[in-house]
DNA sequence: CTGTTAGCGCCTTCAG
DNA sequence: CTGAAGGCGCTAACAG
């Protein structure tokens, strides 16, 4: 049946293999007659070389991987979307693959795609990764871009947030938007990206020369515990403003101010960070901090595609990209 | 470096790169001592098997593609979460295309794929797709299996969602919690979802032996628009419960009833369908019809599994999976 | 500008 | 149970 094959082609068009192969890559050696000959032919005899075939030979797979810790996390779906955009625009395939957070796993994926399936990685490492080894072993083989889950202890390229940036823009703006007494609810401090958000609070604060008081600063644990935590903070403390630092406080925040009756944003205005750039539609009283995925991906797969094209490229930098605020009734007054 | 293949393994190892393939590959007619000893060399001399030589020799490439119009919609994405899972279990690479809706880039996706790149396809195709002539090329080639967005005019294997009793439900959970004026916003009123849910909400009220009065059934236009033509059918009609059949109606819902000052779910109750499980715990005042995207992932994919393990599959039947409905407090009053 | 030759790395006969 | 030989479809190197 379909198993037209380029020996095929070039026998239907009383050529030799090799012009056949060359024409459909577009040679710089064949005649444009030669060309559109063959290429006509192709056409109609719905010839598509095989990609196997082609790669043994080439050692070119056209195809680059991804692996994230969640695709059906918005951040990383919509990452994954700006990478495919790329990808596509290269004329290469994407594999994707997720580690659910699982250290082996993602050794265990890195480790089969050094075997030539793909021209490149794109990663955001899971949370327990720690041994940047793995990581080490892959950049002499094949190039290896880290975005938003970025591995420290490597030298190589990395794509980030501006958390710290964020943090003080969201401060800014409750500042602006008549605050005195912002709370803040601590999550992942732990790491880089937690600890940076932390820093850019404290620092607008201090820029518009508002003391920063540590009671209005607390842990978070677990949802239910949240809102006990956060009820007890808007008691005690009664701030005018919430700063949640991840996406899953912001609901927290919103039954606790709802138990006490306060008014959002009349009594307490909020602002969370979060993954999804939509959250403040589907929650018109929710200010956010969202994070630029799309340009991530887009960024993360631009760079390797220039590796990939061998322009010159730094091969150890790190970029950051800015969030994005996005205001809604949290923090203004509409009426 | 890293060029550790068959033959310098065999090499290492005293043996014909014939038994090392077949130790590798675990066939029966190796003695276990042998195998062993393959296997523990392979581990430490990090050999990898080249995946486009053994493709191209035994025409299994160990991948399926999923071909999607946007991998950041939600449901998609919890959908490719889904196939990814089933995959990984099967020791399949996943690759994505998204199609954007253009029907152009679909079939060029879906040609190339013909090329022994992929040893099946899941698709949920372009809304402007008609022709079911590329499909049906496809089929005698290589499975391919539709998923929510399914063509209709061809004799295939497709998943979908229960778009009718969905609907039903949702007007029942309406009807059961008080309300007597059921308004239905209308959607994608051409598509069979479309016409599925409607149907839906009909045979509800009349189950209920409630009068179905056109006037509470409004086209929607673009999301300005609607939250006037939503206004104004509260206004006219006051009904007292309203479905938005789809996520993007439940926005302007929300700011129709802001606007006239009606209380949700006081005055007014309301259920949307939605692509986000998770659009419940974003907006806490909405309740809604959660499509199964993650289940239809797995679904498709399992039977693209069954099909490639040579197992017995009908091979023109149409799955359909429920919905499920998400209760928050816009149908049911909490105080 | 085109043809011939020789593999890429693996798997699958066919012989032992 | 193991080895030797050949070829999957394509492209790179070398000739003309």
């Amino acid at each position: 049946m379909d198993k037209v094959n380029i020996k095929k082609l070039a026998a239907e068009l009383n050529l030799s293999a090799a012009t056949v192969s060359r024409a459909l890559r577009d040679s710089h050696e064949i005649g444009a007659a030669t060309k559109a000959r063959v290429m006509e032919m192709a056409r109609k005899m719905n010839y598509v070389a095989n990609p196997s075939a082609s790669n043994l030979r080439s050692h070119k797979s056209k195809t680059i991987a991804v692996i994230v810790p969640e695709i059906a996390n918005s951040f990383f779906s919509q990452a994954i979307n700006g990478i495919e955009e790329i990808a596509r625009a290269h004329n290469y395939h994407v594999l994707i693959y997720q580690t659910h957070e699982n250290v082996e796993a993602e050794n265990a994926f890195i480790r089969s795609l050094l075997s030539g399936r793909v021209d490149g990685i794109l990663i955001s490492i899971a949370s327990g990764t720690s041994e940047s080894r793995n990581y080490k072993d892959v950049l002499p083989v094949l190039p290896l871009i880290f975005f938003d889950r970025v591995c420290e202890d490597i030298e190589a390229i990395k794509i980030t947030t501006n958390d710290y940036q964020s943090s003080y823009t969201a401060t800014k703006h409750l500042i602006e938007n008549g605050c005195k007494k912002i709370a803040y609810l601590k999550a992942i401090d732990h790491t880089p990206a937690g600890k940076n958000r932390i820093a850019g609070y404290v620092n607008a604060l201090k820029d518009s020369e508002i003391l920063f008081d540590e009671r209005l600063m607390i842990d978070t644990r677990s949802e239910q515990e949240n809102v006990e935590l956060i009820k007890n903070l808007l008691q005690t403390q009664k701030p005018d403003g919430l700063i949640a630092s991840i996406e899953e406080l912001s609901l927290p925040c919103y039954y606790a101010c709802r138990e006490l009756s306060l008014k959002i944003p009349t009594d307490v205005k909020i602002i969370s960070f979060s993954n999804l750039k939509t959250a403040g539609i589907l929650n018109p009283s929710l200010t956010t901090i969202a994070q630029p995925a799309f340009e991530m991906g887009r960024t993360a797969a631009g760079i390797l595609f220039k590796i990939l094209n061998r322009k010159e490229v730094e091969l150890n930098q790190t970029l950051v990209l800015d969030s994005e605020l996005v205001v809604r009734d949290s923090t203004q007054n509409l009426y």
